[in-house]
DNA sequence: GTTGAAACGTA
DNA sequence: CGTACGTTTCAACC
């Protein structure tokens, strides 16, 4: 039987959220980005739960504004005693409250008054309205409004567990009935208010005064009957027991724009809380209870899903079919497989304006194959894609070829939102058309994928989703400024990565296979090495038994802490070394090194595909500043800075094409100093860019001018270097003592001196932020942008990191642009020179080619023009070039 | 089996 | 207490 009876449960946010602030051990509540969560996780967690429990039927949280009441300006000692709220706590507020938004349950605070006082006016106001209301609230004041049909939830202990007072409860506990609670409260007195009340006189006192004299009233009158030093007390601070009554009284009839009526729940928003509960990294538990609590009641979205209509086509129908589709753009969705740079397709489904089709590549006849690749490779029919790298594999494993890729919803999402894990087609199409993605007539999505016909209807679904994506983004891209970003480099680069996925790069595995047997009998000899030092054998591997070898048994000074004990990270293992010259620490740092380098070697091995080169996947919607990201493996983090990992360099060579045809080195071609040159383009800092026009070796002159010397000592030189790159990162002073190894005090003078003789770049820097705080997004050169709502964080760990990444990313993303831009003119250039050489890396600021028989030199020159002309920056792009056998042959 | 932390490789 | 990534391993969790 459904509760008819319409319940208002009404919430003391700020006393609710304090409470659980100092219940819960902030320790476990703090995000990856040092943001605490304590306090909201709490809230959320008892709001959870008693919205399980109670099942209310409206509700309101109700918020202190300030401290600035009418209960100050009548008593200025009024809750004096209090700490000032800690910042770690204030900042959750905005939290807890972008958490309510989500589920559209209004939170409301009125100046003057507290939180208690709005929500004895709404409990009068329910209570007239013949509503059930229950309080949940960690002030005890709001005892006073317990009735029959009113009852206040009081949180114990920490969050978990409710005391349930109703007339009967308060009666037994405080010996009155509710209405007389704050009478008993006067006479008490209430520490956390800095309201003192009698002395000597606690709540049993108190409430035996108030029964027997009928009331706090006569008790006043008749104070001089009372006997007793309890009595004298009294007497004595008859003028605090008559104020706190005053002040402890709750307001009943303060004007809100809300009524209970007002308050009935509503759906929630599924979407947003996902996001918030993802950035608030409230993974487990908790998660499910909100779900499992929120879940049922709601429809995620006000708008059913799609109505669409479509069909499989019948072999031979498809000929037909793609004729009629026109010249306006329509949505491709690919159903296969692919990776590691190729791919297989099952079927492709198709959705324009007006019409939808499905097609078994399976059954395809010859007939229809001609007409589906007539149609794929035709750039005169503009098609949409969503994510279209993978798909594209798939299609050219096929045979086929894609011309006329006009948007890919992922790329363009990706450059409206930069910051996003991941751009899967349902979040967008929840986020952008608020609308599932799911048939209108189905009931639930999982029935979608039973027989063929479902998954034809899936597939359409998916097109048509894209479809009416790309209308919606286009506008979104438009606003951000990122139509040309789109149209003119990350769309054309997609199918140039896919094609340097396709190529791929020439291992030779007996080379690595030797390494790694060498690097193997290495790691067996540190080991054993650092065994006999301490006479036993644990896992060299595992952080935590080191740490009881390092800490406990060998009594080294402890390091910097992380989250679960102390670091044995190299730094730290180095300077352990410097401290107590202890051979372990040696073997160790040894053993991480070899061990390291295997491991790679392994992975690199495991990755060879059957055409003897190595596939990777470059990630184009990864990195927030516009950089690539490379996977399975990564080759963008293959070793360089040690001689020995250098040598897995010389695993990677000159392979043979397909066909043939001959190949006769690999060359790596990379800018040289590009974030500095964009900083000197962006600052316009004079002497900067003379440095760089200059020629020189860029740190040594930057450090003849810091210094004011003309010959520069090589630790100047490295301390110069260290600033130079550190400034791109938002370094601090701190953080460049630690890397030289210098006082803060002398790093914190470098910076001055620094800044001294490049005041143009200490003015970009400051300027970058400071604009960045007011449009709320950095740029780049190619106008690529950055979005760090942080930036006005009142946490001052996550907003000094969104500072730094403010200074970062428009330097880390205008070099992505342009070697963005210098690989798609590379590219074109090979094309039209008819040169049969080809890209084949990319790794941030370098390219790595394989060179045809014949084509060196032509080859160079181009690519040291179109590197070079990438962008009319200031300063000139140099580029320099090498070749060789392998990749470690080519460096230069 | 999955998940997070720690460690470490690159630009 | 320097940005941007990806991978591996261990250990704790389910």
């Amino acid at each position: 039987m459904p509760d008819q009876t319409p319940r208002l449960l009404l919430l003391d946010g700020h006393s609710l959220a304090y409470r659980a602030f100092f219940a819960l051990p902030v320790e476990n509540f703090t995000t990856a980005t040092g943001q605490h969560t304590n306090a909201v996780y709490g809230f959320t967690s008892m709001l959870t739960n008693v919205l399980r429990d109670e099942k209310p039927t409206h509700v309101a949280v109700a918020f202190d504004l300030s401290r600035q009441t009418f209960r100050l300006e009548e008593y200025a000692e009024y809750k004096a005693k209090r700490n000032k709220t800690p910042d770690e706590f204030k900042s959750q507020l905005p939290l807890i409250q972008a958490m309510l938004d989500a589920w559209r349950i209004p939170h409301l605070s009125v100046a003057g008054y507290e939180a208690d006082d709005i929500i004895a006016t709404l409990t009068t106001q329910a209570l007239d309205a013949d509503m059930e209301v229950l309080i949940l609230t960690g002030d005890r004041d709001s005892l006073q409004l317990v009735t029959e049909r009113s009852t206040v939830l009081y949180p114990m202990r920490g969050v978990s567990d409710l005391a349930r007072m109703t007339p009967a409860a308060v009666e037994e506990k405080y010996g009155v009935p509710p209405a007389r609670y704050p009478e008993l409260a006067a006479l008490v007195g209430e520490d956390s208010d800095n309201l003192p009340g009698v002395p000597g006189v606690g709540p049993k006192t108190a409430a035996k005064w108030i029964v027997t004299y009928d009331g706090l009233d006569n008790v006043v009158t008749h104070a001089d009957k009372i006997t007793g030093k309890a009595g004298e007390n009294l007497r004595a601070h008859l003028g605090d027991v008559i104020r706190n009554r005053r002040l402890n009284a709750l307001v009943r009839d303060l004007p809100l724009e809300v009524g209970p009526a007002g308050m009935a729940l509503k759906e929630w928003d599924r979407q947003v809380t996902l996001e918030l509960l993802d950035e608030l990294e409230f993974r487990g538990e908790l998660r499910t209870r909100i779900f499992d609590t929120l879940g049922p009641a709601e429809e995620p979205v006000a708008d059913a899903g799609f109505d669409l209509a479509g069909e499989t086509l019948a072999p031979g129908a498809v000929a037909g079919f793609l004729a009629g589709l026109g010249t306006d753009p329509v949505a491709v969705h690919i159903r296969g497989a692919w990776g590691s740079g190729t791919g297989r397709i099952d079927g492709i489904a198709f959705a324009s304006e007006s019409q939808a089709a499905y097609v078994d590549v399976a059954g395809l006849g010859p007939d229809d194959d001609a007409a589906l690749a007539g149609w794929l490779a035709d750039a005169g029919r503009p098609k949409v894609m969503h994510d279209a790298k993978g798909p594209l594999l798939a299609i050219e494993a096929h045979g086929w070829r894609l011309e006329g890729l006009a948007t890919d919803t992922a790329l363009a999402a990706y450059l409206v939102q930069p910051d996003q894990r991941s751009y899967d087609l349902a979040d967008l199409t929840l986020r952008y058309l608020k609308r599932e993605l799911r048939h209108e007539a189905e009931g639930d999505q999982a029935a979608l994928f039973d027989d063929g016909e479902d998954i034809a209807a899936a597939a359409m679904l998916h097109a048509r989703a894209a479809l009416d994506l790309s209308v919606a983004l286009a506008d979104q891209v438009e606003r951000a400024g990122g139509t040309r970003l789109l149209t003119d480099i990350e769309q054309p680069l997609l199918g140039m990565l896919a094609r340097m996925e396709q190529t791929g790069i020439a291992v030779d595995t007996e080379h690595l296979e030797d390494l790694e047997r060498h690097f193997a009998a290495q790691v067996r000899q540190a080991a054993d090495d650092a065994y006999a030092v301490i006479g036993k054998e644990i896992n060299l591997g595992s952080p935590k038994q080191l740490q009881v070898v390092l800490f406990d048994e060998l009594d080294m000074p402890r390091t910097k802490r992380t989250k679960t004990g102390w670091t044995t990270d190299a730094d730290a293992l180095q300077q352990l070394y410097v401290k107590t010259e202890h051979p372990f620490l040696l073997h160790l740092l040894r053993h991480r090194d070899v061990t390291r380098l295997r491991v790679t070697i392994e992975g690199l091995l495991k990755t060879v595909a059957g055409d003897g080169r190595i596939h990777t996947t470059f990630n184009q919607t990864i990195a927030a500043t516009g950089r690539l990201s490379s996977t399975e493996p990564n080759l963008q983090n293959i070793p360089i800075r040690t001689e020995e990992g250098r040598r897995i360099r010389e695993g990677f060579v000159v392979g043979q094409g397909s066909d043939g045809q001959r190949f006769e080195s690999l060359m790596t071609t990379d800018y040289s100093q590009i974030e500095m040159r964009i900083m000197a383009h962006l600052s316009q800092d004079a002497l900067l860019i003379d440095a760089f026009k200059s020629g020189q070796d860029f740190h040594t002159i930057t450090a003849q001018r810091v210094f004011g010397v003309e010959v520069v000592s090589p630790e100047q030189r490295a301390k110069i270097k260290a600033m130079n790159y550190g400034l791109a990162y938002g370094l601090s002073a701190f953080g460049l003592s630690q890397q030289l190894g210098i006082e803060p005090g002398e790093a914190r003078g470098l910076m001055e001196e620094y800044f001294l003789t490049f005041g143009g770049v200490r003015d970009y820097l400051a300027g970058v932020v400071d604009e960045a705080r007011k449009s709320g997004y950095t740029e780049t050169i190619m106008g690529r942008r950055r979005y760090l709502p942080d930036l006005t964080s009142d946490n001052r760990q996550r907003r000094e990191a969104a500072e730094r990444m403010a200074l970062n990313a428009p330097i880390q993303g205008s070099a992505a642009d342009l070697i963005k831009v210098a690989m798609l003119d590379t590219q074109r250039a090979i094309d039209e020179q008819g040169l049969r050489s080809r890209v084949l890396l990319q790794v941030h600021d370098e390219l790595v080619l394989e060179v045809a028989a014949g084509e060196r030199e032509a080859l160079e020159s181009l690519v040291r023009e179109r590197m070079g002309g990438a962008a009319d920056l200031l300063v000139p792009l140099d580029v320099s070039v090498g070749t060789g056998r392998s990749w470690f042959d080519a460096a230069h």
